[in-house]
DNA sequence: TCCTCCCTGTTC
DNA sequence: GAACAGGGAGGA
C-alpha cells in the first residue's frame, strides 16, 4: 500500500535506474492498467522520449520526460535538488502554459501492490502480473508489476493534467503545507477527522496507514468532526504528520507484505507502527488495548484511552 | 456524505 | 470457503 514516503522512497530509488535513458518501446502486457486520452503510441510520437527524472505529487509517482529537441521546454528543472515534485515550488502545473500536447511524462498510481523495477538485459520477460513494460535505451527495462490490478499509469500533457479531475483537485503536500492552510482545510469541511486525511483533496498522500499514525501521536478521536477541533490541535496534527512521515521516508517506507522500492528492498517504518495492525494489543501510550473499527469506510485502530474527540 | 465495486493473495 | 485488505470512481 504505497502511501506517501514509500512513493517518495520508489522515486529516490528509481532515478538512478533511469534518468537519462530514452523509451524506445512501450509494452502493454495488459491494457486495462492504462488509462487517460493518450496512448502508449502517443508516448513514441515523437520519437524515443528521454527520462530525465522521477518525481512524486501525492501519491502519484511521476516519470518525467526530457523536452524533445528543438521544442520549448516542457517541464523547468526542480528549483530544489531531488526527486520530487513535492518539493518544486512552483510545481508541474508550471508546465500548464508550454505546449499543451508535449507528453510531460507517465504518472503512476501504485494503490495497493503496484511496484516498479529496472531489470538488467535478459530479464526482460512479462511475469505473472506484470502490467507494463518500458524498454530502455540501454538493454534494461522498466517493469510495472502490480498482482491486484488497481494501479494504473497514464501519459501526460499540460492538456491532459488541465483535463485531469484528480490531479486539478488533488490538496496539498503533507510535508509543505503550512499550518494556517492546513487549519482552514480541515475546518472548512465537513466529516470525521480520518475522512478528510484520507481525502486527496484536503491533503496529497495520506492513506490509512499514516493517519492512523498521526491520530495516534496527536491523540486524536479518528471518528471526531473535524469541524469541532480547535486550532491548537489541529496544528499539533500537522505537527505529528509531519513527523510520522519524515521518519518513515528516512526509514524507506513501510512493508507490510508487498511493497518494496525499486531496488526490491523492503522499508522499515512497520517496525515503528503504534496503531497500525496492532488492534488487540497494548497501546504504546498507556497499555490499553487497542480498538478497531470501520471509520470513514477502512479499518481504523486506535486508543480508546488516549485518543479523545 | 456514505456505500459498493474493482482485484487477488493471505488469513481465519 | 469466506473474510479481509484498501484508493478512488461512481452512484444513491
Amino acid at each position: 500500500m504505497p502511501e506517501l514516503p514509500e512513493v517518495e522512497t520508489i522515486a529516490r530509488t528509481l532515478e538512478p535506474g533511469v534518468a537519462g535513458r530514452a523509451v524506445l518501446r512501450v509494452e502493454l502486457p495488459n491494457p486495462r492498467s492504462w488509462e487517460g486520452p493518450l496512448s502508449p503510441a502517443d508516448v513514441l510520437a515523437g520519437g524515443p522520449p528521454r527520462i530525465a527524472g522521477v518525481g512524486r505529487r501525492g501519491k502519484l509517482l511521476l516519470l518525467r520526460f526530457a523536452p524533445l529537441a528543438g521544442s520549448e521546454p516542457a517541464l523547468p528543472e526542480p528549483a530544489t535538488p531531488g526527486p520530487a515534485w513535492a518539493e518544486w515550488p512552483e510545481g508541474p502545473d508550471a508546465a500548464l502554459s508550454a505546449t499543451p500536447d508535449a507528453i510531460l511524462g507517465l504518472a503512476f498510481h501504485l494503490r495497493m501492490t503496484g511496484r516498479l523495477q529496472v531489470r538488467p538485459r535478459g530479464e526482460a520477460r512479462p511475469g505473472a502480473h506484470t502490467r507494463l513494460i518500458l524498454h530502455l535505451d540501454d538493454g534494461c527495462a522498466l517493469f510495472f508489476d502490480d498482482t491486484r490490478k488497481f494501479g494504473r499509469v497514464r501519459a501526460i500533457s499540460p492538456a491532459t493534467l488541465a483535463a485531469w479531475p484528480f490531479w486539478q483537485h488533488l490538496g496539498p503536500e503533507p510535508l509543505l503545507v503550512g499550518e494556517a492552510d492546513f487549519i482552514r482545510a480541515f475546518q472548512s469541511r465537513a466529516g470525521s477527522i480520518k475522512a478528510l486525511l484520507l481525502d486527496q483533496r484536503v491533503l496529497a498522500g495520506v492513506g490509512n496507514i499514516y493517519a492512523d499514525e498521526s491520530l495516534f501521536r496527536a491523540g486524536l478521536h479518528p471518528a471526531a468532526p473535524a469541524r469541532g477541533l480547535g486550532p491548537g490541535r489541529l496544528a499539533l496534527l500537522r505537527r505529528c504528520l509531519v513527523d510520522v512521515l519524515e521518519e518513515s521516508i528516512a526509514a524507506c517506507g513501510s512493508s507490510i507484505r508487498d511493497y518494496r522500492d525499486a531496488n526490491g528492498d523492503a522499508g522499515a517504518f512497520q517496525n515503528d507502527f503504534r496503531v497500525y495492525g496492532r488492534a488487540g494489543q497494548a497501546c504504546r501510550n498507556c497499555g490499553a488495548p487497542l480498538a478497531k473499527a470501520k471509520i470513514a469506510g477502512r479499518s481504523t485502530v486506535f486508543c480508546p484511552v488516549c485518543q479523545q474527540a
